[in-house]
DNA sequence: ATTTAACCGAGACGGTACGTCTTGTCTTATA
DNA sequence: TATAAGACAAGACGTACCGTCTCGGTTAAAT
């Protein structure tokens, strides 16, 4: 039925990857508090207007730049058969792949500064909320590991087992953990779940 | 040999208890990014530039606020002996005033802001990191129930295990846990430490 | 010759009328400031390239709307014999015809705020001084009351003195002259023209 | 009483002065069409919120800039005593002086500008009227040739039959007057007033 | 008692990002 | 080829906050 497109002029594609690529390359140049919606519009060589009318702050530009990046950074890659094989070492890698990411990759860095301004701006909470990027790579590697009932108290209990001491300890000290750290901690997570 | 004061008028202790308060009600009543150095100074009746002279932003401002709160909301107030009673419940026990520390009460909303902060702030970054009001509390808990060597690695493993999945769940659900969470998480915590 | 159409579509009269309309309707209700090729265009349901083909400005836009209302506002509709029965009395009539198509008429508000846009920009000041609205009917008054010679001085200096006073009471005072005025007006030119 | 200079830093002189000279220098360099606060700010070497601070708006700055040029440009600097020598001589001496004012001058110009304004904006009207540049020289010239009541109906019908041909000949052809033209417009007006 | 020096409040300063507006051009599908 | 719809790049709008500065006035130790 819709099958006629809407009239006028149709958005530009190429101006949309301009904003997304101008936001990813400014957050890693100058930091997310020196963006501004000015600087970002500048850098993409798109007028000011044109992103407020598809974007309403930096943070919904980012999570919409980042969301696609981020999952291709924390796709594992497992053979989807023998999962069982050696469940540590399962977890290790994805906590490795996971620290790298939050620690020195730019779509980490955006989820980072994205938790943080969630922290000021409850709008931007719900937007990082909705766009849930970490749960379900992280789910999908648990749960090779460890059958988990859907409902939500399991779930959510091991999954911030599982990724929290590496979020919280990658937020506050601002550095990676050490491969030791992580490897003591899949021990430790799959030794209090038997 | 520093005995005698400096020349001039000192500090007005009274100024800089006005502009502490100020930015704990304005944290309250308007949040964090809508916070400003110029309306912290409004609130507490005091110039702009008696402000900037003695904290550069409002990072910093917070994070003297809120630091003596954090230390007294976090005090759990046990008994010093008989330590090993029931171990599983005094983490518990401090986990759910971690939960009602982070979620609702105001020192811990500056905490989380000031988390946030940090991720877009490296000078906010250290400035929290110097500060370290979580660590000391909890650590103290944790070692009335595991011995820990106060090197680096195995304490800081521990910690990041015993409050980073709170912490994570708080600042990416912006809700407290529930207490079947903090009280299923004591228990993994425990056989996987044994 | 030239006697078939151009190919293609031909212009809409249907929206130049309407575009016409709505710059008349704006300049009443919202005033020439407040005017914009935008409103104009979504006033007359059109779109913006539309006007833009066919005028190049605002200015131009009521140039076109109000060149024959002027005309028609300012016609005395005197019978054409009998000329000099009363000179004075037709210079007051026409005088008491400008007076108040400058101070309340539609077409009148348009030339007045076309003779003050002319003081910003040349172009159209090259556009009013084209359009030529109020020479002509002013002119075949003088006329009828004293001969003059077609060359410019003569011409241009009764013409001033004519209307000039009335014109500029108008674009400063923002008022309407009183009846009195423009009767001793007539009175002292006719006296000085003698 | 109120001898106390009020709180806080005073304002600038400098920044006034500033703003005033590069709202002059622009009007004649680029036109009042171009001229925008904006540009009078980096013209002026000043902040665009101090601008704002103490002007709503380009006519307003004008208006400022301008009322004491003007009143300089028009003092026709006559010997007081003597006045009735040669009434048409004054009267001519008077116009050619307004004559190159309007045409030529950047206080003309920016007068020209301002009643342009005046006829979009109802608050510039009012501005322009309340400053009243013109009115007060050219009725001292007036009066030294003939008495005139105070009262406004002789007054205002005078001074727009004296000033107001050469005002509305200069801004509807945006050419200043011939000498001829204002010498014969002298003798009519003595004539018509005898 | 006076001097001195650093504090205090108030508020203007130059600067810059904000989010909105209009400009004039362009790209579509339709007529 | 003209149309309406509407997205586009550009840039001015007026407002907010930034961090600095310049005032007059206050406070208390050192003269």
């Amino acid at each position: 039925m819709n099958d006629s497109p809407p009239p006028g002029r149709p958005r530009s594609e190429e101006a949309r990857q301009a904003v997304l690529e101008a936001a990813d390359d400014l957050l890693v140049e100058i930091g997310y508090a020196a963006m501004t919606m000015k600087n970002i519009a500048e850098r993409a060589g798109v007028g000011r207007p044109t992103v407020y009318r598809w974007w309403s702050s930096k943070a919904e530009i980012l999570v919409e730049a980042c969301a696609e990046d981020a999952a291709e950074d924390l796709a594992v890659g497992l053979p989807e058969a023998a999962p069982i094989e050696d469940a540590a070492a399962e977890l290790v890698r994805y906590l490795t792949l996971l620290n790298r990411f939050l620690a020195t990759q730019p779509p980490g860095l955006a989820y980072r500064a994205l938790i943080g301004e969630a922290q000021h701006d409850p709008k931007v909470a719900e937007l990082v909320r909705a766009a849930d990027l970490l749960a379900p790579p992280s789910l999908a590697v648990l749960e090779r590991v460890r059958p988990l009932a859907p409902g939500m108290p399991e779930q959510t209990l091991a999954l911030a087992q599982f990724t929290g001491p590496l979020l919280a300890h990658v937020m506050t000290t601002g550095q990676p953990a050490s491969g030791e750290m992580l490897a003591r901690h899949a021990e430790t997570l799959l030794k209090g779940w038997q």
